[in-house]
DNA sequence: TGATACAAATGACGATCGTAATGATAAATG
DNA sequence: CATTTATCATTACGATCGTCATTTGTATCA
């Protein structure tokens, strides 16, 4: 069977953010092209007829989640209400539609080349957003390191304070960080 | 067929050494019981004798990459040395013998109750070993902060220097971090 | 030495994995 | 409007996943 053109782009958009949703969910190892689709609304394997293989479908569902459309990413912002925002519990407990440098880092060391260009671009992108937003005081040279610095930061502590069972431990984290981060 | 306890007791250790290494290596989701039982050198239905469930390897295999055997962590150590080492190419390019945290963190979250607990017990024990080396100057609270965000830096630091695919720009992560821990 | 216990191997199970061949229809072409 | 082409969905396939019941062989201990 074969759809309209617009109705397979819509295919392909709700494919995308089901996905970019699920492995920031479950890991990109932790879903299956079947767990896609039906998410999607459809077969497994007509994921292979937009994709052609799971591979490709990550790269694209990495680069969604990165994008504004999945990660909304803000044009203005305060420094200091981004971290507050990135480092709150709301974030920690909502993986699904949250950063997903935090959510995928982890394993993006093992996907494919493609799918570690995209998301170097991305981190590339956000880098140069936080650097943007360091005091003017500084050198260029030292508000990148200081921005580059503070995303390890920020990564690392929503990262553990996920991973961690302790609910004390996990709002410490956040709270160490982001004082550490403002001071 | 049955072979002496300390035969069952190193095989057990083979298991558990060589499933700490691969969990790190192709993450947690990544290895299925098969690929273990052959590194191991052992069927996979042997590995059902001794843990019962991947779940319950899981959880052993976490433990001992934490514990001393598996992550080595010293006993004695400058805080500055162990930042370097931690945040050195090395270390990047090693996950399979690399600190635990950094490799498994992003998975641990979505893992059961037990080994989300003995993650935990790691990072605190992590946490209090960073705390005793901070400036004595500071009040136990004040060093307790401060190792909480050390250590979500260099977790950090280190889980996106292996993600990002441009090795200048995973070199600057690991130094920029580097430099605002030592200052 | 015989009985028992238990680690390890075996092999089969259903479920799920990613993929490729097949089928059907919208879009492009004349 | 008829026909071809391209594209997407359906279905079937082999491989691998985690699990478990059974068998085998040897320590262990009465």
């Amino acid at each position: 069977m074969r759809v309209s053109k617009e109705q397979a782009a819509k295919n392909r958009e709700r494919i995308l953010q089901a996905a970019s949703r699920l492995m920031r969910e479950h890991g990109i190892a932790g879903v299956g092209v079947d767990a896609l689709a039906e998410a999607a609304g459809m077969t497994h394997g007509s994921l292979y007829s937009q994709f052609g293989s799971k591979e490709r479908l990550v790269e694209e569902a990495v680069a969604y989640a990165i994008s504004a459309k999945g990660g909304e990413v803000p044009e203005d912002f305060a420094l200091d209400d981004y971290v507050s925002d990135y480092l709150s519990p709301g974030h920690r407990d909502e993986p699904a539609s949250g950063c997903p440098f935090a959510a995928l880092a982890c394993e993006i060391s093992r996907q494919s080349r493609g799918v570690r260009d995209r998301f170097t671009a991305g981190v590339r992108g956000t880098i140069a957003l936080l650097s943007s937003r360091m005091p003017s005081t500084l050198k260029p040279r030292q508000r990148e390191d200081k921005a580059l610095a503070a995303a390890a930061s920020m990564v690392g502590a929503l990262v553990l304070a996920r991973a961690v069972n302790d609910p004390k431990l996990s709002a410490d984290i956040l709270r160490a960080t982001r004082n550490s981060l403002s001071g």
